[in-house]
DNA sequence: TTATTGATTGACGTTTACGTAAACGTAATA
DNA sequence: TATTACGTTTACGTAAACGTCAATCAATAA
């Protein structure tokens, strides 16, 4: 009911900001193709939109994908007719990126256990130390 | 009890189709002194040991560190005195890997959620087609 | 002995994801 | 009115992680 809270914008520093990224960052996201912010004039203007695919972007990052790739899913998700070869296609997709995140989870739980491991060790290690401190 | 057994050697492109990578990689990996191979004469000659430390590499790849952060970790780890010092920075490097594998594992959560949200609905919009057809 | 096979060391090329600087426009502020 | 702050495009620079030759050597198979 609130034209302020509903529309609320933002500028590329503002967001960058928020986001804790460059300016020149959100400027090359646009050029890939991932956001495209609407213009006031010459300047950029954010919407609530761009900040929800920043969002998914930046997880798309920390998850070691690269912008093409990134891209492509945004590309197969907001092109989606509807149309039953489509979906399949969407679904044959999704297939394949959930194959390779559940890799990711073992490779993430692996790590986290040798991080255990080694932790251990050491604290004991410290523990020794410190009794023959004594 | 058996030397050819607890020896086992790899020739450079032997230990590069087991991994799945190219021999240049290797080398680089070498360079960037991450991997150690013997030599025999000329030749790289790979140990047990170097499977090893291949797997860890390239589960670090896959969980998005670079080549330099991968030789970090491994000599924080190889060079690890047991000196009380030694072992305290050890543990913070430890603490710091362990925050950021905690954020990356609920990244994956998050984007297989999503993946399941998409393909839930991506199916339900297949089986309407399907009756429609009928 | 002569190919062939596999290895070696350069060295230059390539892609990705930005950083950085130049040259300029615009709007508010002192 | 001059300065400051923030934005724009254009363009060159850079670090990482290899790819891709080229020239060379060594062992082995034919």
């Amino acid at each position: 009911m609130n034209k302020e809270v509903n529309f609320k914008t933002y500028t590329i520093s503002e967001l960058a900001k928020a986001f804790d990224v460059t300016p020149r960052a959100l400027r090359l996201y646009e050029e890939s193709g991932i956001l495209g912010p609407k213009r006031e004039g010459n300047r950029r203007i954010y919407f609530e939109r761009d900040r929800v695919r920043l969002r998914l972007l930046l997880r798309g990052k920390r998850l070691g994908y690269s912008l093409a790739e990134i891209k492509e899913l945004f590309d197969v998700y907001d092109s989606n007719s509807g149309e039953e070869g489509q979906l399949r296609l969407l679904l044959e997709n999704m297939e394949d990126k959930k194959k390779k995140l559940e890799i990711q989870k073992v490779d993430v739980e692996a790590a986290l256990q040798e991080i255990e491991r080694i932790t251990k060790k050491a604290r004991k290690a410290l523990r020794e130390i410190a009794a023959a401190k004594k």
